[in-house]
DNA sequence: CGCGGAGACCTTTTT
DNA sequence: GGTCTCCGCG
């Protein structure tokens, strides 16, 4: 038996205990919020439930598979059967039983970010819409297809309200779009959007498909309802139509992910649209001591339209969050460095230190330091391993065994091959893409003419490559990525990148990795829907605290909490960020990441200021500190360290 | 038509 | 550091 009164406060227990219904947890931060859920799905099952009848949904699979050992140990047996994960992850281990009813195959591709790109690109050269210098860019219309389908608004409003001046260029965008949209059905591919568009699809063209889906998943959960959009939404009020056990658990004052179509009003509305919706809050703040929770109420109390709340520290006082004016970057990850050292003397274990930051390109000095100094540390941010070129090389083989329509993959591995370029792969794939079965086609007198003779060696090893795969289709995906690597991909790298071995552990690392998966499908899907290998190996929560100092985004700190917190770079343009103040809602937007990033802190917080900027284009203009900074301090910074006790609150 | 070299340009945040 | 683009050569 689970002791609810020891474990946890009253608030919480409220949560815990409620029977079910609409239901919603206004969390402030480190208000113990993932643990009251994690309560709440123990005491579910404990009263009953079974846990393939209920769904969870986080932010992160790292997340919910940590939430879910927890409930395990809390119960003491096992909840493998409770389906966790992302919304994206979710949407398709459901679509991948329904997508013939949209017009997929089930055995559809997942694509990425850059994959989508690619196929952006073929839709503009099918359309005869030349690239202009004016134009915009193919990332750019990603973004701007993607946030159309996110936020519900058409490409119009889109283009009007966040991209004016492309305004020119809307019909061409709208034909791009709806092109694009065709292909990817054609393709048998679904980007990541499209794992929510047409899971809510599904729902709303197929009301025994939503039967049966609230029918089995009986009780719904949320965290950090303030990062779902409209999509999600109106899929989880879908989900839960019948039974309406929802419970939605945010902070509005973390909403940190509205580029991505996230929007807070959502949490906002959630009590209008379900008037009958039971509201609780976690006021009461266990992390971090009450001078740095003050600033961070403080700070985030310049933002309008939230829901009212205080959170309420419980710790005892502490050490003042300091503000550290510093030349420029060099000084700064000096002083970081040097400082990080003093606190490992004083034995603070080095993963209880994060160093946080608004954007990846704002630690590559700090890196350079720590690796100069030899302080160990780990980087939660930039080049995703999934999205590094040796590694998506070798999953386009897979991908077009699994899925022989996927033309991105094809076309990625056909300019593997010596001989091969843009002009002789378009052609090979249109021939392949003419043919019933694409995979057995290549073997055939036909695909070799598709080339010049200078191709015909390079061809000839593709065939006999996969060839090799194909035979051991059935086998694990360990089996085949070997397969690939040594089928000649080990010697590509090596003519391409010259010393290649590191790039080939990589691949080994995949592969054994790999070897935890019974199918390649499952095991593209993860792929594509995860960002690293280490997440998914660290099941047990307890491992985090490694001994290794955290790099981070601000916004991949969401959720955690180290014991002293480096924020670099709060300078005035780099947090606010000047691109993202452009945007509407940008300054509430930029100031609930400064709230994020300090309430990751639990005793000690750093503010580093850098007068200097030292990045190309506005190298050697001075900076202001960080409007965030200033907002809490009196008009003048004295450079030393200013204690947040000397600092006023500057209401505007 | 493919390829390599040279140089520009860049980097908001992510499933 | 990595990717994209342009250009001239074979």
């Amino acid at each position: 038996m689970i002791d609810y009164e020891a474990d946890l406060n009253q608030e919480q227990r409220a949560v815990v205990m409620s029977d079910g219904g609409y239901i919603l947890v206004i969390a402030g931060a480190g208000s113990g919020k993932t643990r009251t859920l994690t309560y709440r799905v123990a005491r579910l099952i404990e009263s009953g439930v079974r846990p393939e009848n209920i769904l969870l949904a986080t932010f992160t699979n790292k997340a919910a598979r940590s939430m879910l050992s927890r409930v395990a140990k809390l119960i003491e047996s096992n909840v493998e059967t409770l389906w966790g994960g992302t919304f994206h992850h979710i949407g398709n281990r459901i679509l991948r039983r329904h997508a013939t009813l949209l017009g997929y195959e089930n055995n559809y591709t997942i694509m990425d970010d850059s994959d989508s790109k690619h196929l952006l690109k073929s839709c503009m050269s099918d359309l005869g819409i030349s690239k202009n210098e004016k134009f915009p860019k193919v990332n750019i219309l990603n973004d701007i297809i993607s946030l159309s389908l996110n936020t519900g608004k058409d490409i119009e409003e889109i283009v009007t309200g966040r991209f004016p001046y492309f305004f020119n260029y809307l019909t061409d965008i709208i034909k791009i779009s709806l092109r694009y949209r065709i292909r990817k059905k054609e393709l048998n591919v679904m980007d990541f959007d499209d794992l929510l568009i047409n899971w809510r699809e599904l729902l709303v063209s197929h009301p025994d498909i939503v039967k049966s889906y609230s029918e089995k998943f009986l009780h719904i959960l949320v965290d950090e309802y303030q990062d779902t959009n409209i999509i999600q939404a109106e899929i989880l009020d879908l989900m839960a139509s019948s039974h309406k056990n929802l419970v939605a658990v945010g902070d509005d004052s973390q909403s940190i992910y509205s580029f991505r179509g996230a929007n807070f009003i959502n949490i906002l509305n959630f009590p209008e649209k379900h008037p009958d919706a039971k509201i609780f809050k976690l006021e009461t703040n266990y992390r971090s001591t009450p001078e740095i929770l003050n600033l961070a109420n403080k700070s985030i109390l310049n933002n309008e339209n939230q829901f009212q709340k205080e959170l309420r520290a419980v710790r005892r006082r502490g050490a003042r969050p300091v503000f550290v004016p510093l030349r420029d970057v060099y000084q700064q990850a000096d002083f970081v460095a040097q400082h990080i050292i003093e606190l490992a003397e004083e034995g603070i274990p080095l993963g209880e230190i994060a160093v946080l930051y608004r954007a990846h390109f704002h630690s590559m000095e700090l890196q350079m330091e720590f690796v100069k100094r030899g302080i160990p540390f780990e980087i939660r941010s930039g080049l995703r391993f999934f999205e590094q070129a040796h590694i998506k090389d070798v999953t386009s083989f897979l991908r077009l065994l699994v899925n022989p329509k996927d033309e991105v993959a094809w076309k990625r591995v056909l300019r593997l091959y010596r001989g091969i370029g843009d002009v002789t792969a378009e052609r090979l794939w249109k021939f392949l893409s003419s043919q019933e079965d694409s995979l057995g086609a290549i073997f055939s007198d036909e695909f070799l003419s598709c080339a010049t003779s200078k191709a015909a060696p390079g061809l000839n090893e593709l065939r006999e490559s996969l060839a090799a795969i194909s035979r051991s289709r059935k086998g694990s995906p360990e089996v085949i990525i070997n397969k690939i690597i040594d089928g000649g991909y080990r010697k590509s790298l090596n003519e391409r990148y010259g010393e290649s071995a590191s790039r080939v552990e990589d691949l080994k690392q995949l592969g054994s990795f790999s070897s935890q998966y019974d199918t390649l499908e499952t095991f593209l899907s993860d792929m594509a829907l995860m960002t690293s290998m280490a997440e998914e190996n660290e099941t047990d929560y307890l491992r985090e605290n490694d001994r290794r100092v955290v790099l981070s985004s601000i916004h991949q700190a969401k959720g955690l909490e180290w014991s002293v917190v480096f924020m670099i770079w709060c300078s005035e343009g780099m947090i606010p960020l000047a691109r993202a103040l452009k945007e509407e809602g940008g300054e509430d937007e930029e100031r609930r990441l400064f709230y994020v990033a300090t309430t990751r802190a639990k005793d000690q917080m750093y503010f580093c200021h850098t007068l200097i900027a030292t990045s190309k284009g506005t190298r050697g203009r001075v900076l202001a500190p960080s409007r965030f900074i200033r907002e809490l301090a009196p008009s003048y910074i004295a450079p030393e360290e200013l204690p947040f006790d000397q600092w006023a609150v500057n209401k505007r």
